[in-house]
DNA sequence: TTGTAAGCGTTATCAG
DNA sequence: CTGATAACGCTTACAA
């Protein structure tokens, strides 16, 4: 057992010969030492190996320099890659990423902020799921600052970063139907998350608007296999639709993957399909899928940022906009434009 | 400025009638408190919202329940799917996982190591990257257990978990004679790293051993775009290869497009691919991918299973088989097989 | 600028 | 089983 083999301040004071408060100060940033000290000071850390504790100096300060990131379905190409921004930024402000993985239960949302408290965690950013509100306003009690991205919620407080999902659903609607498309559907999963309700929501709306019709089909988690589902059913509807807006890339690629295969359907040719958040695979020559990015680095940054700002800020909601990207899985317009 | 607003042990201590003590060990698992004040102080406890200070327990314990989880390409199929795996164990186990990013430079991974130090983790598991022999020794000297994997390396002392890869490179190629190939290629990445490279060097011994060459090429990070500019260099070639072993499945998938749309070949009539980590892209209908399965449970729950044994534990190195997945990207075997 | 000393919230030890 | 008390390693007035 060699624990307790830890170096401590102590130790580099002795060995730099000064007490133990200058070399305290040598690892604080705006500690006034003379160079002097602090050059001896960092020699002995040097060659002691010697690193702050950063647990006794969170417990002193009040600020541990942990940022939790509670977050479900880690391995998901959109989840995956909006950690990776936010490490990122996190570690360029200084602070470090605790991650939480709330895949088992669906109250584990309120077991990680309670990790969170547990650690003194500067902030939570949550990702996946919706808290409580009572744990809610313990962090924030707490002192401990909150963000939500992508989950509608309106306590007052946490940071909220949205996109417009009906905007872009809107958008996209008016894309179907200058290409001409007759038919359409919307895929969902069964998730019933607010940014996914809202883009099917957005979506009939729009529809509703222009006067056209458009089936609905919800079908398991947001994935790849529920994709090919949802296609296996709206296409073998009656009228099987000619476009479909999927609520997620991953849907849209099961979706395609399936309309092509099993189908023998040619993508936009008989079918136009659309998705939203632009995941690498979105961009694969395979899929060439026309989808909606996440402004993941927007999102980061806004984020780590309101996060480094003064502690009472007032935290205007965030609204976001999705840029569409144009690939290839939706038809060009027809000539003769509908107006 | 509302940070300070945590209650404390003492807190709960009043408002129960008890010493802080009691409070302490009714947090403590393995400590006798009588029903009566362990009732009474999770009373006082629940309604005050108190948390147990990790930090301070940390401080005192020497212990802090943080598990450092070092990686670059967090956002990669493979490398996230290892963390969603890791994250759920470590949590079972009773610790978490702090997430360090290494994108940015090379000598991150030290960087990350000091972080760890600082935060007196547990341990680190390192899945990218190679640290400094000197930092290991440090974290080693300081009770910080060390977790390499995928990283060939032989100082004592870390758990090593590997893969098999030049075993897994010989089941290939002999996939490939017995499909009828010919004319063989290997396409890496330049990344270099151990498990790539013995993936290559295990593939041209035993090209070797059965009298075949194989063309190899390198090209840029081992990701898609690299394997649709390696399937434009292969297939360029005077004599281009009809099979192809990938490093990796992303490098496989952006070479199976590159090789379709751009050379209009069929796979596996023109061409056999195989690949290696499984990613989930691997199985979607586009693909159908060959490839060998990272055994990312099994690693996962052997990094955490070693973590919580014994501090002395002997940590032989681990060597794991890739289990092979039989797809559609490899011919069914000629009749007459060699032999 | 520097050193001294008083905490921060725990847990471990040791009497009772 | 329970309650004082002494650490743990650090920061931060306060005084020199």
């Amino acid at each position: 057992m060699t624990r307790k083999e830890f170096v401590s301040a102590l130790d580099v004071a002795k060995k730099a010969g000064v007490s133990r408060s200058a070399v305290s100060r040598t690892f604080t940033p705006g500690a006034s030492v003379s160079d002097d000290t602090r050059r001896k000071v960092l020699a002995a850390a040097d060659a002691l190996g010697y690193h702050v504790n950063q647990l006794a100096r969170g417990l002193m300060r009040n600020e541990s320099g942990i940022v939790c990131l509670i977050v479900s379905e880690i391995a998901t190409p959109y989840r995956s890659a909006l950690i990776s921004s936010l490490t990122q930024r996190l570690q360029d402000a200084g602070k470090v990423a605790m991650l939480i993985n709330t895949d088992r239960s669906d109250g584990s949302v309120d077991l990680a902020l309670r990790q969170a408290i547990r650690y003194r965690a500067d902030a939570s950013i949550i990702l996946s799921g919706m808290p409580d509100k009572s744990i809610t306003q313990l962090c924030l009690r707490s002192g401990q600052r909150l963000v939500l991205i992508n989950r509608d919620d309106d306590q007052p407080g946490p940071l909220r970063i949205n996109l417009d999902d009906a905007e872009a659903a809107q958008r996209i609607l008016t894309a179907f139907l200058r290409a001409g498309c007759k038919r359409l559907a919307f895929a969902n999963s069964e998730a019933g998350t607010p940014s996914l309700m809202a883009r099917e929501n957005g979506f009939l709306a729009a529809a509703q608007r222009a006067g056209v019709e458009v089936s609905v089909m919800r079908h398991g988690p947001t994935s790849y296999e529920s994709g090919r589902v949802l296609a296996q059913r709206l296409m073998t509807l009656d009228a099987p639709p000619d476009a479909v807006f999927c609520v997620t890339d991953l849907v849209a690629c099961g979706f395609m993957d399936a309309a092509r295969q099993q189908f023998s359907l040619s993508v936009p040719q008989d079918l136009c399909i659309a998705g939203f958040d632009n995941i690498e695979q979105a961009g694969w020559g395979s899929y060439s899928l026309t989808t909606f990015e996440q402004p993941i680095a927007r999102i980061a940054d806004a984020a780590v940022e309101w996060l480094e700002g003064s502690p009472n800020e007032p935290s205007k909601p965030l609204r976001l906009n999705a840029e569409l990207i144009w690939r290839g899985s939706i038809r060009a317009p027809q000539t003769q434009t509908p107006k």
